[in-house]
RNA sequence: GGAGUCUUAGCUCAGUUGGUAGAGCGUUCGCUUGACGUGCGAAAGGCCACUGGUUCGAAUCCAGUAGGCUCCACCA
């Protein structure tokens, strides 16, 4: 009754409907109500700029989880928020001040941070409005902060209480270190660039030494060579008189399997303050470690006449002095090595010592029965005893790897931006004692001297401390409360196998930790969003697609959908625009089905229930396959086959229920099952397209609004299995008329007769005559059991059908005679891949039964057919 | 150096307990068929990368080869 505009414009509803959800509070789930808990903590957006498409693919896949787990009646909580992202929002805007000209320096801590924080409120506001264009049901009552307050307090009290156990510690250890961002890098920060560099050849005493850092090498005094080298097995242990950079020095030989005796020549020198091996080497021999670089890329006074010089720019100018010694022994212009940046600015990493603070990974800290268990062990426990399941399961290999490496954890960063370390200093300068103080709150004076002039840590922690709390913060802890009782550990983590590490795995390592609880018991990994040729989307490549641009264009569902269909867990996945288009195609469909049948339903039709005496076998078919459907999807979704089920449902709607449903309604409707189906349908498409679906349920006169509806039941009683067969004989009988139509060119207009000959579908037949008539283009058909075959006709056999189709004058005999010889071959040909199929006794003896009785089926099929085909050829 | 992953129609991809392959886009032909031309109908197009093995039977499982992509480690 009801008439819908012609075609969707998802511009004209979108915004509405997700208001009207928002402010009718329906993301935000009751706590204590009995309800089963499902929850997810949206992995927050960087503060830092605009939604992208890795973050739509999140939101969309999250918004699948939590629309079907909410209609399923669980208690729903989807946790949004946004992370401070210190060291890229730093960067970002000290960019943006260095337009005007200035520093962080010249502003001072804390205008520059008033500047970071109005930066971070503007960008939180746009990606707010993002997450609500995409349609994301998220509960904003709860929306969280890294910086917020309570998060805040979280950070400081995880500190303190690592402190305590002795897991945080403060020390002097070679971290990597970014000249340009001032600060330190956790390990996974450190990125490596391919670079052709030279490799330099010195003579040093006895030996030749190979380096590409000579800058490095004022102070190097110990040889390492490898114990089993015979070249230098003499020299182990010995010390003697070298020349060197700034003159002569004792050097001495030591022996370590670190030294590759296939690389250079074997021998090296070591640079411990410098190298990550060298350091561990140094540490091991007990060797004396010396700075040469400082912070700011600059070669100490230990470089003697080159002190104050940034060390690559000296380079140079110190072969040339050792040249001149006559120490260079030659230069390997070709030497290919791998650099190590920085992953936020692309500066040249300079790995050095320095005081800094630590979490260590391999103290037994965590209580398991009697045992104690270090912080590492238990993250890679509660993986492998299963415990959180990470999909697709392959990724277990690689988080175990990488869990096993792990080193202890570097999370002082010299930031301005973050949380400030929880520790003040008693200092010495001021008449202090140098106590170290562990505090909430500034204390205001040192306990131990009384001292009042105390200074907190200058350093900030690493932003992935506070987001490894993130799934127990955002819920209130350390308090201990309802919604953390309720929600913790949460059910799904998802979110892109990028930052398994730098995010996941701090994630179970603090919650683990803390709570001695698992974060999540489910981690899904989605892939990266490529464009067509797969390339990776940038800036500078210009193949970017902006996702809201997509939205006002074909609509949130159709972006949903295109991010969706296709995508499998921990796989990359292509997105362009006629792929969007396409989804846009789909939903516009859905919108005129819904369309259709709306207006062929009145007001008490809308409410018409499915009398199960009163059904037509159409109206049993589709009821069949509704609830191959519905048990189908909803396999689908429990496994988080969400591509799949997308694909599931585009093609029963389109193949199934409007091509064939819906016409076949156009001759008989039945009100109930209609109604029934469309429901069933908008239902079970809501958590992928939330926008079309409400706005259609809407139209069917619902109560409720559609996202708080029950996901559809599986109802044995509407499964008719033989009148599923009938209906698809019917199917293929239409399809065979309509492609011989084509063939002969017949116009589309004109009716033909026809003449179908069947014992087995008689019924069938005659109650779909109609149908026939109407689908197919005919007029007068004749059925009867069996008949004559009529010359002059086009005709063909579907499953012991015959039809012809008496053309007349269109009919050329011989054309006639090709096209059935065409059919007998095609058919001799199946019968004789069944029939050696069925001589072979293998088969027969090891196959299941059902298999080889479908095998037997087609044959007989075959044959009939065959038979049949000849039949014809003979009456032509 | 180690690991993972992919290779199916011109393009992008499905294909889960192994039973001689499917969709969308594109192409060709036709169509104002009582919702939809963002549509309808029909069709063309594939030794499922290569070589072996397991099996009655392999796109599907195993091994190897080639090519693409990704991650980890890192060498003075």
């Amino acid at each position: 009754m009801k008439e819908l505009p012609k075609a969707y414009s998802s511009q004209e509803y979108e915004d509405f409907i997700y208001q009207t959800w928002e402010t009718l509070g329906l993301f935000t789930p009751e706590v204590n109500t009995g309800k089963k808990p499902f929850s997810i903590s949206m992995p927050p957006p960087n503060a830092t700029g605009t939604l992208h498409l890795g973050h739509a693919t999140m939101l969309a896949i999250e918004d699948i989880m939590i629309r079907y787990k909410r209609m399923c009646g669980y208690s729903v909580l989807w946790l949004p928020g946004t992370d401070h992202a210190s060291i890229a929002t730093q960067n970002k805007v000290e960019k943006i001040i260095a337009e005007e000209g200035l520093t962080r320096h010249d502003l001072g801590r804390k205008k520059f941070l008033d500047r970071v924080h109005k930066f971070v409120a503007d960008s939180q506001s746009i990606i707010r409005n993002q997450v609500r264009k995409m349609g994301a049901s998220c509960d904003w009552s709860r929306e969280r902060y890294t910086l917020d307050e309570g998060l805040s307090e979280a950070v400081t009290e995880a500190f303190i209480k690592m402190y305590h156990d002795g897991v945080i510690y403060r020390g002097n250890r070679i971290v990597n270190w970014c000249p340009r961002c001032s600060s330190t890098l956790a390990d996974d920060e450190v990125e490596y660039r391919e670079e052709k560099a030279k490799f330099y050849y010195f003579k040093y005493g006895p030996v030749i030494i190979g380096t590409a850092r000579p800058e490095t090498k004022f102070l190097d005094k110990i040889i390492v060579v490898h114990p089993d080298d015979k070249r230098y097995k003499k020299y182990i242990g010995k010390e003697m008189e070298v020349e060197w950079i700034e003159g002569n020095i004792t050097a001495k030989f030591i022996a370590d399997n670190a030294a590759d005796p296939e690389f250079g020549s074997g021998a090296m020198t070591i640079t411990p303050a410098h190298s990550f091996v060298d350091f561990e080497i140094a540490k091991k021999h007990k060797l004396e470690i010396v700075q040469i670089i400082d912070e700011k890329g600059n070669l100490t006074s230990s470089a003697g006449e080159f002190a104050g010089k940034n060390a690559y720019e000296a380079r140079e100018a110190i072969v040339e002095k050792l040249r001149k010694k006559g120490l260079v022994e030659k230069i390997d212009e070709n030497y290919i090595h791998k650099l190590s940046v920085c992953y936020r600015c692309g500066s040249t990493i300079e790995p050095l010592v320095s005081k800094q603070w630590f979490i260590d990974v391999n103290k037994k800290v965590i209580n398991e029965g009697k045992s104690k268990k270090s912080i590492k062990e238990k993250a890679v426990s509660v993986v492998k005893n299963g415990e959180i399941e990470i999909i697709p399961k392959r990724f277990n290999k690689t988080y175990f790897h990488w869990m096993e490496n792990l080193r202890d954890w570097c999370i002082s960063r010299q930031i301005w931006f973050g949380h400030r370390i929880p520790v003040y200093y008693c200092e010495k300068d001021n008449n202090g004692c140098g106590e170290i103080i562990i505090s909430k709150d500034a204390p205001k004076k040192c306990p131990k001297c009384g001292n009042v002039k105390l200074k907190q840590d200058p350093d900030t922690l690493d932003t992935w401390f506070s987001s490894g709390l993130w799934t127990f913060s955002t819920l209130g802890w350390p308090e201990k409360t309802d919604e953390l009782k309720h929600f913790h550990p949460t059910s799904v983590m998802e979110t892109g196998y990028d930052i398994l590490f730098f995010w996941v795995a701090r994630m179970i390592i603090m919650s683990t930790y803390h709570l001695n609880e698992i974060p999540f018991k489910t981690v899904y990994l989605h892939g990266l969003v490529r464009d067509k040729q797969g390339r990776k989307m940038s800036k500078s490549l210009g193949n970017g697609i902006d996702p809201l641009d997509m939205i006002s264009k074909y609509g949130a569902d159709a972006v949903r959908l295109s991010l969706i269909v296709g995508a499998t867990p921990g796989n990359d996945i292509r997105l362009y625009e006629e792929k969007i288009a396409g989804f846009r195609n789909f939903v516009n469909k859905i919108w005129n089905a819904s369309r259709f049948a709306l207006m062929n339903l009145n007001e008490e039709d809308l409410k018409a229930e499915i009398d199960l005496k009163n059904l037509n076998s159409a109206d049993k078919w589709i009821l069949t396959r509704t609830q191959n459907l519905i048990k189908k999807i909803t396999k689908d979704m429990e496994t988080h086959k969400y591509s799949e089920a997308g694909n599931i449902l585009y093609d029963f709607i389109w193949l199934e229920f409007c091509d064939w449903y819906l016409e076949m309604s156009k001759v008989k409707l039945n009100p109930g099952v209609l109604i029934y189906v469309l429901k069933t349908i908008l239902k079970l498409l809501h958590p992928f397209i939330p926008f079309v679906t409400e706005v259609l349920w809407k139209n069917t006169g619902s109560k409720n609004m559609l996202i708080i509806e029950d996901w559809p039941e599986f109802k044995k009683e509407y499964i008719f299995r033989n009148e599923e067969k009938k209906i698809n004989i019917i199917m293929d009988i239409i399809t065979a008329i309509r492609s011989i139509r084509a063939e002969y060119k017949v116009d589309p207009t004109r009716k033909i007769e026809a003449v179908i000959y069947s014992e087995e579908h008689l019924e069938v037949l005659h109650e779909k005559k109609e149908i026939l008539e109407k689908m197919a283009g005919l007029k007068d058909i004749q059925i009867q059991n069996k008949g004559k075959p009529i010359s002059k006709s086009a005709s063909k056999v579907i499953q012991g059908v015959e039809i012809f189709l008496p053309l007349d004058a269109l009919i050329d005999l011989e054309k006639e005679k090709e096209r059935l010889y065409k059919e007998i071959k095609s058919e001799e040909e199946i019968i004789s891949f069944l029939e050696k199929k069925l001589d072979n006794q293998g088969f027969v003896r090891n196959a299941p039964k059902d298999v080889v009785k479908r095998e037997m089926e087609k044959l007989e099929i075959s044959l009939i057919n065959l038979k049949k085909l000849e039949q014809k050829l003979k009456g032509l």
